[in-house]
DNA sequence: ATTGAGAGCGCG
DNA sequence: AAAGCGCGCTCTCAAT
């Protein structure tokens, strides 16, 4: 059952409307500071909140301290069914570009949005997973599947992956999605483009006509529940001790230097550059130009300033250069500004993009939440009384692949045997494969990417040879690409159509007098094409593996309740989140949960079931494993194994 | 003054 | 050993 929410002028009208996409009983009309109480009242009877952007409605409810179970974040779903091959040709697909394509397009306003009830973040897709019960991906016309029953009879099988090219117009890459704009007058009336019912209507539709309504459905879910996961993670902030980060910084750099002056540290590397090339004092190491002019002359041999090449050669500068790189990074990227900005108040509150990636995985905005570096880790403790549990997906991608393929083999080398290792490039080795683990990690790399020279070009051919499938699968993903088709991942995500530009250089170096640039152009965006759908499948599918172990995580932590230990301490995360553990960070495959030190075993627990579920959902009783490496830990710089 | 590109590094 | 996927952020410098 969907409760759809739109706002009707200053008020708020809420309408029940069945699976099916009939409405039920009468729509009525709160108050917009009536919502709280709505959800809090109906939150116990499986109501699948249904909004335009959860990042318009939510975070309000967080700050009530309400938690919402599940969503439906039309935005993120009109994303996904617009361009999916599983959708093509539905209504919503055919019919040309509406509101909600803008609304997902349209990248966020810059800063601030005065807007009162819109935050600046980006979106949240959300919900909760549905009971393994209903979810079992439905079997689409050509994935007939004998399996049994279970959820775990999935029919999904790889040979879908493959291109569809019924795709809808490319409608550009990433679905930078705005929060804002909270959709004024967003009513029950049909003549508004973004009427929530409408769009609803459309989508239950556009699922139901898919060849795999299965599949999107539970796509749908977990991209909604990521956004409610993003949402909640924003709210309760990651734990962030603003005193060890200075104490970080003032170690390397030495003290917070006044506005505009250099640390010391810094100052004095910059002098060693200097003299090493017999500069005067005027050279700026942060101007690349005077630099390489500099560098020219004193004759370092230098092509560019890119560590891995300044490392190979030998020359007095070098080493200092290189440290004040280093450093020159940790001062602009993470230093005492970022500090002020990012996390004044011992909590640094990340803004996730949900969908922000083409291949649905998320990025973030502001404050590089998902490129904080390991030397600041340090800084990320847990509170009083509380403890971290982090956990991470060990070779993700090489498994998704293996299963994706249904290489039986592959995924065999990624078991554990006795309690063996559960390192898959071990077990490749141990296949026989290749002759090292430094061999197997790099040559899958390779496959999954495209590399075409050195050791992992050199390796392909004994991985094609032991683990045909898996291989195979990303080559003809790499070849749909190369054609300009589309590919598929796993539940349904679509990669986009190479741009106009793309077939313009194609067409140019197909005409009689084609010069040798034009064609060598045309065949090097023909393979650099591939490469992106090559990956695009592995990425996107280990994108929605990670989506479903979140969004079962979320379930399970809320399902262990409050903690009621002796000497339970309530924290300093904010409410509905101050007793109880909470997703805090996400990384790709990687996550942080924040627990009451009590319960940190049993939440531990839940994340790796949580993982088994995932991998059930996604691939069925196909024998593939993806086991964690999980650490309770008070910092979470101690967590990388 | 503001904007965009290029370079480079951080993360997975 | 620096090729081959996906991102965000910060800096400088030239163009507007």
């Amino acid at each position: 059952m969907h409760t759809v929410v739109s706002q009707d002028g200053a008020d708020i009208g809420l309408r029940s409307v069945s699976d099916t996409g009939t409405p039920e009983g009468e729509a009525h009309v709160v108050e917009a500071s009536g919502l709280t109480r709505e959800v809090m009242a109906a939150e116990s009877s499986h109501v699948r909140w249904t909004w335009d952007d959860t990042n318009g409605w939510y975070p309000a409810l967080l700050a009530e301290g309400v938690r919402v179970d599940r969503a439906h974040d039309l935005r993120l779903a009109h994303a996904v069914l617009r361009t999916s091959a599983l959708s093509a040709r539905t209504a919503l697909a055919e019919a040309g570009p509406t509101a909600w394509d803008r609304l997902a397009a349209v990248p966020p306003p810059g800063g601030p949005t005065a807007a009162a009830l819109v935050r600046p973040d980006r979106h949240p897709g959300s919900e909760p997973l549905f009971d393994l019960g209903t979810v079992s991906p439905g079997r689409g016309p050509s994935t007939a599947d004998g399996a049994a029953s279970g959820p775990s009879a999935s029919g999904l099988r790889p040979g879908n992956l493959g291109p569809g090219n019924l795709g809808p117009a490319n409608l550009g890459p990433a679905n930078l999605g705005t929060a804002g704009i909270a959709a004024p007058g967003v009513g029950t009336d049909p003549a508004n483009p973004l009427d929530p019912l409408t769009e609803l209507t459309a989508q239950l539709r556009a699922i139901k006509d898919s060849t795999d309504p299965g599949r999107l459905r539970l796509l749908l879910a977990a991209e909604s529940a990521g956004a409610l996961a993003a949402a909640e993670m924003h709210h309760a902030g990651l734990p962030w001790r603003g005193d060890i980060h200075d104490q970080i910084l003032t170690e390397a750099l030495g003290p917070r230097p006044r506005p505009g002056a250099r640390p010391a540290k810094l100052e004095a590397l910059a002098n060693q550059i200097r003299s090493a090339l017999d500069a005067p004092p005027t050279l700026n190491p942060d101007s690349h130009p005077d630099l390489l002019r500099a560098m020219e002359y004193a004759g370092v041999g230098a092509r560019s300033l890119r560590k891995w090449e300044l490392e190979k050669l030998d020359h007095p500068v070098i080493a200092p250069l290189l440290e004040y790189k280093s450093l020159y990074r940790l001062y602009t990227a993470n230093g005492w500004n970022w500090l002020d900005t990012w996390a004044p108040d011992g909590r640094f509150r990340m803004e996730y993009v949900v969908g922000g990636v083409v291949t649905g995985r998320w990025a973030s905005t502001g404050g590089g939440a998902l490129q904080l570096p390991h030397n600041v880790r340090r800084a990320v403790v847990s509170d009083p009384g509380w403890t971290f549990v982090v956990a991470d997906a060990a070779q993700l991608e090489p498994r998704v692949l293996a299963a994706l393929a249904r290489d039986e083999r592959m995924a065999a080398a990624g078991r554990s045997k006795d309690g063996a290792s559960t390192d898959m490039y071990a077990g490749i080795v141990a296949t026989g494969a290749v002759d090292s683990r430094e061999h197997a990690k790099v040559g899958m790399l390779g496959a999954m990417y495209g590399g075409t020279t050195g050791v992992s070009a050199q390796v392909l051919p004994r991985l094609a040879r032991a683990f045909p499938q898996a291989i195979d699968l990303v080559e003809r993903a790499a070849r749909a690409g190369e054609r300009g088709e589309v590919v598929t991942t796993r539940l349904g995500r679509s990669s986009p159509r190479p741009g106009e530009s793309w077939a313009a250089v194609q067409g140019s170096a197909f005409d009689e007098d084609a010069g040798a640039d034009a064609q060598s152009r045309a065949r090097s965006q023909t393979r650099s094409w591939g490469r992106f759908t090559r990956n695009f499948v592995v990425q996107g599918t280990a994108a929605e593996w990670a989506l479903c172990w979140i969004a079962s995580i979320r379930r399970r932590l809320w399902a262990l309740g409050e903690d009621t230990s002796d000497g339970a301490r309530p924290g300093l995360a904010p409410a509905p989140f101050d007793r109880r553990p909470h997703l805090v960070f996400f990384l790709h495959d990687e996550i942080v949960v924040h627990a009451p030190a009590a319960l940190a075993d049993v939440v531990a627990q839940e994340v790796r079931a949580a993982a088994e579920e995932a991998g059930r959902l996604l691939f069925g009783d196909f024998p593939v494993d993806f086991p964690l490496s999980v650490a309770v830990t008070e910092s979470y710089a101690d967590a990388k194994g």
